[in-house]
DNA sequence: GGGGACGGTGATACTTAGTGTCAAATCCGC
DNA sequence: GCGGATTTGACACTAAGTATCACCGTCCCC
């Protein structure tokens, strides 16, 4: 259900339109990472302006996330809500998310021992998913 | 000089022109990482989509490497060939290499949990450099 | 040294992802 | 229901990169 990420939406001061819950739906429906334009087509009634801004507020609102993919191009998924990486298999598009405490950890030690106060990081992995493999 | 970069085109079967040549003099000359528009600039003789295809030929033969942007732009910078990661200043657009065998290692550990077999990653540190924290 | 073959180049048109503008529609508190 | 602020849609635009295609240059074989 995308309930969750309404309420977040409306925490956040920002208004839960009829729009935004059509946006809200058509993600909470996707099975698969999706692309702008998939999400244009299956909301034909809505601006394609208005679903690019509608993501890009949800991600900044971490309730989709962004996922580079390996030859450049970008899809978004429902994000999890909490901090994780991405494993993309290169075959079928399937992303499985993972967090680990020691890669965060090292990530932070190789900042600091460059004298960078971390803002952020990214890590993607790419790679062939289990039914991919063989 | 790029004189290593220019032996690593002819080994690999492509030929040095003088338009590659003036490409790779124009990288080897960029103090930091560089769009491509930027380096077209300093090219007005070649065209654009030369420069688009030379780069990108480059990158495949790693002899530049790619920088995802925090805000999703790209910029280019001559790599050095080993296997690094990155750390990209927020404030002044400076990029620190750095390569780390336990974060590489954490990334493999988490594709062998997953099942993935793992054919690339990429992770990008952003924060502010130490001339820029304050 | 002459002539193909083939890789490389430039111009240009096109694509894809995303942004800016602005008037009209919608929403929410009152 | 009213009014101001937010959101939306249409449309034009930008930025990054690709496709096409005719032409050029250089390498190689004779």
């Amino acid at each position: 259900m995308a309930t969750d990420s309404a309420t977040r939406l409306e925490d956040t001061g920002h208004r839960l339109t009829a729009t935004r819950r059509a946006v809200l739906d058509a993600i909470a429906g996707s099975p698969r990472p999706f692309t702008i334009e998939e999400l244009s087509e299956r909301l034909p009634d809505i601006g394609r302006a208005t679903v690019f801004r509608t993501v890009k507020l949800l991600h900044e609102l971490d309730i989709v996330c962004r996922l580079p993919l390996e030859d450049g191009g970008v899809r978004y998924q429902r994000a999890s809500g909490e901090h994780h990486h991405h494993l993309i298999c290169g075959g079928c598009g399937a992303v499985a998310e993972f967090s680990d405490p020691a890669l965060d950890a090292a990530i932070e030690r190789n900042a600091a021992a460059a004298g960078f106060a971390l803002d952020a990081h990214s890590a993607e992995l790419y790679g062939r998913c289990v039914a991919c493999r063989g």
